[in-house]
DNA sequence: CCCTTACGGTTACCGGGATCACAGAAAGGA
DNA sequence: TCCTTTCTGTGATCCCGGTAACCGTAAGGG
């Protein structure tokens, strides 16, 4: 869907010399200190991108869906990971190991090129994050997180926006940098004044104008509000 | 130094189709909100990137030098800048505009492979920035900051790491994303317990390894100690 | 050479958010 | 069905780091 059309065209590409793997809701595809190099792109399903420290905090870098690449920092020097992946849902990706892609390069540059428009795109969020983790407060941050899920996991009902994944207060916890009791204060109030709706595991934003508000938004078009 | 050999290929490459451009000490290379949709790579000087919020605020996003990669994100969609770049000294780029990268990389796919791996190590650091962000405290970050700036704008001298480069409190603050005068602190009880040594616009490393111990630094051959 | 300007140093205060410590409620397996 | 586990809700407390308000000092331009 973000991709457009050039995700149709990247598979095509990927198809020639890439094979396909499937992971059950809640399989690890890789965890750090790993020794493989290849990415991964998501041909369909949810994976979630996350990083432990040694205190056993979390750090979620992303939740990805169709069309995403994740893994790439493995087409880089020795190979390692740094962060861990998991399947939220049943998932297919494509594999691109180092090699392949390198033999490939020559016979079709595009792909490359596509490759690194995605990795320029997640270089942008994780950018966009660290600016956000510096400059905006926990209840802000939050609101753009809702937004975001919103955007890139979830669909209009009837004015509201449901988000489409099955999510814990602590998981959000993990997505905006702060704690668990945090969010569920913040959360509350969010619902006290009409801005979301929330049930166990699920939520959805009632009014995107407003949260877009909180979130401090700088332009509404790339918020969630708009169609 | 870092690139290794790579980076003189890939200049021989970007000679091919691109030009150079000097700047100026001082002299600003980009601003957001600019349609421009070159990357630049460094062939000599050190440039600065850094964003600032409405409130005045600055993050800086790198300090970078020979044979780094940046301004990449024109290379996606419609290419405006985010961020700003800042010649730190008179420095040298090679500029590489969006289309004839596109055109070229049919011809010489190597060279989008390099640009790549280096899009890929910024994106690296840029995470590491944001889990430090999340997990570690100001002393931390900042004694991990002045490791790196001596590891890569620095040079060893009689046991202690001088690092080369003119650099306020102010400026520190920025790249570790805290204020003035907390800096101002915590470079005064570095110095006060022998870590560092400090002047005006000037800071040396003096015992590494200590200093390394502060940053909790993982492995320590990942730091500046060795050698 | 003076005088403005920027940088470095230091304190008092305050607040966002982490930590700790519960309790109720839903879920889900045996 | 019960009973354990996980998630949510809500306080009390604490502390890191931001804010504000100074002052002395080096720098550097006119």
């Amino acid at each position: 869907m973000e991709n457009g059309g050039n995700s149709k065209i990247l598979q095509e590409e990927l198809a020639k010399f890439c094979h396909v793997v499937t992971y059950r809701e809640g399989e690890v595809i890789y965890n750090p200190c790993q020794r493989d190099t290849a990415a991964y792109f998501i041909r369909q399903g949810r994976v979630k991108l996350y990083h432990l420290d040694e205190s056993g905090k979390r750090l979620t870098l992303a939740i990805l869906g169709e069309g995403n690449l994740f893994g790439e920092m493995a087409l880089l020097g020795d190979g390692h990971r740094e962060s861990s992946a998991e399947a939220l849902e049943d998932s297919t990706c494509w594999v691109i190991p180092r090699d392949k892609l390198i033999t490939c390069a020559k016979t079709s540059p595009d792909l490359v090129l596509h490759l690194l428009q995605l990795v320029l795109r997640r270089m942008n969020e994780i950018q966009e994050r660290l600016k956000e983790m510096v400059f905006r407060d926990l209840e802000t941050r939050l609101a753009r997180t809702l937004l975001n899920l919103a955007q890139r996991h979830g669909h209009r009902q009837r004015g509201r926006w449901e988000i489409d994944l099955k999510i814990t207060h602590q998981e959000l916890a993990e997505l905006v940098g702060g704690t668990r009791e945090n969010v569920t204060m913040i959360l509350n109030r969010f619902e006290a004044e009409g801005l979301i709706a929330k049930q166990r595991f699920q939520i959805a934003i009632t009014d995107p104008e407003e949260l877009a508000e909180r979130a401090s938004w700088a332009s509404l078009d790339e918020g969630v509000s708009e169609n």
